[in-house]
DNA sequence: GCACCGCCCCCGAATCTTCGGGGGCGTCGC
DNA sequence: GCGACGCCCCCGAAGATTCGGGGGCGGTGC
């Protein structure tokens, strides 16, 4: 790595900034360039500067709520890598950010050498999660995904399934399918029944939400 | 952390996996106690020794797909972390070793300093992950989030929606929400018009699938 | 004033869905 | 051989849905 990485922080606790700041200018192969204590100021300040490669960010409480700040930051500045940087580990905070484009999420408990560790993996197209961060986005990951349950769908009964999910009328399946009319409304029933529904609709609904198509 | 670190390995390549287990032997804190060349062989060693905190696994190729394996070490040693340890670096590969309960993930171009920092951190219960593979794991996460389209559905054509996939009919949306059958109508083919789709069940699947409910 | 839009209501006819029955064929395991 | 099960087919009647029309009320903005 011989260039420098350029950064910026964003960071509403100016003590905190600040001594940040000095101690990563101290490190090798990285700068901080631009200290900001609100994400207004570094929208304005996007217009003019060149645009960092990382930009470190606290995603506090300063007018604007930090979820949006990074959506605008990402507009004005797509090729910046995001990382959050900040004392919070609610779900629904670290996924809101995920969820809105950060590139890494950090606790303020790292150490000055885990976050240069971490800046110049995100320079370096990589997200830098803390550990503890990391498994909480884990957990939310494969509870999105795992309630997996097998209904004991016979193939055929899947194939409609997913014909219906596309919009099929039940005659357009069985066309589709090459199989009569009567067959197809047969396994539909068949699926009412192991999905547990009475309706089209609601097992459209079940199929989609449990990912069985 | 005055206790050591009990480490299981495995890794069909005998002589890395060799070589890893004394690196890390070396290191303060970490004892690997077992090494395997197959999943099957410690599903055998659950029973009778003392559980690992932590398993590096090797999801390749023996036997038992890795996928399915992890399955089943989660099922046999549920408090053990089990972190991945792979050459593989497909969104296909890691999305569903997450989903399996996998703990962290490891490429195996990782020096053995940042495994053994590894292995500590999932043993004090957080997800070490590369941050390339943070990186993938992040973009499938807003991906399968982003779409948030806006179809400009009106309060009123929303909560039909929602009964809808909650699997009313008409009728009874209707009389939920206290308006006549025929309103309700209107207000559903208005969705069809938004959504761009012919069909209730069409309607369902793309509220459901974009999270419009 | 007038257009536009959200909200509310109505009708009829064609079509689709659901659910109650009825049947048959082939394969697998006991 | 017999049951269980996947797959295939059929009927009819009750009800739901879709789509073509029709109407009205209140608010917002030009």
């Amino acid at each position: 790595m011989p260039d420098t990485i350029h950064l910026w922080i964003i960071e509403d606790h100016k003590t905190y900034g600040e001594r940040l700041a000095r101690a990563l200018n101290r490190i090798d192969g990285i700068a901080c360039t631009q200290r900001f204590t609100a994400c207004e100021d570094a929208f304005a300040a996007l217009g003019s500067e060149p645009v960092p490669q990382v930009l470190l960010l606290d995603v506090g409480l300063p007018g604007m709520n930090g979820i949006d700040g990074i959506t605008r930051l990402r507009q004005l500045a797509p090729a910046a890598a995001i990382v959050i940087l900040t004392v919070f580990e609610e779900d629904d905070k670290i996924f809101r950010a995920i969820c809105a484009g950060a590139a890494g999420y950090l606790l303020k408990t790292s150490s000055t050498d885990d976050i240069a560790a971490a800046i110049r993996s995100a320079a370096a197209g990589g997200s830098p999660i803390n550990p503890h961060i990391a498994r909480r986005v884990l957990e939310m990951f494969s509870k999105a995904n795992m309630p997996q349950k097998d209904y004991g769908l016979t193939p055929r009964e899947l194939d409609i399934l997913k014909l219906l999910v596309d919009g099929s009328t039940i005659k357009d399946a069985a066309a589709q399918l090459g199989i009569g009319y009567y067959t197809a409304d047969e396994y539909i029933r068949s699926v009412y029944v192991k999905l547990q529904v009475r309706s089209r609709g609601s097992a459209i609904a079940k199929a989609v939400k449990e990912g069985l198509v």
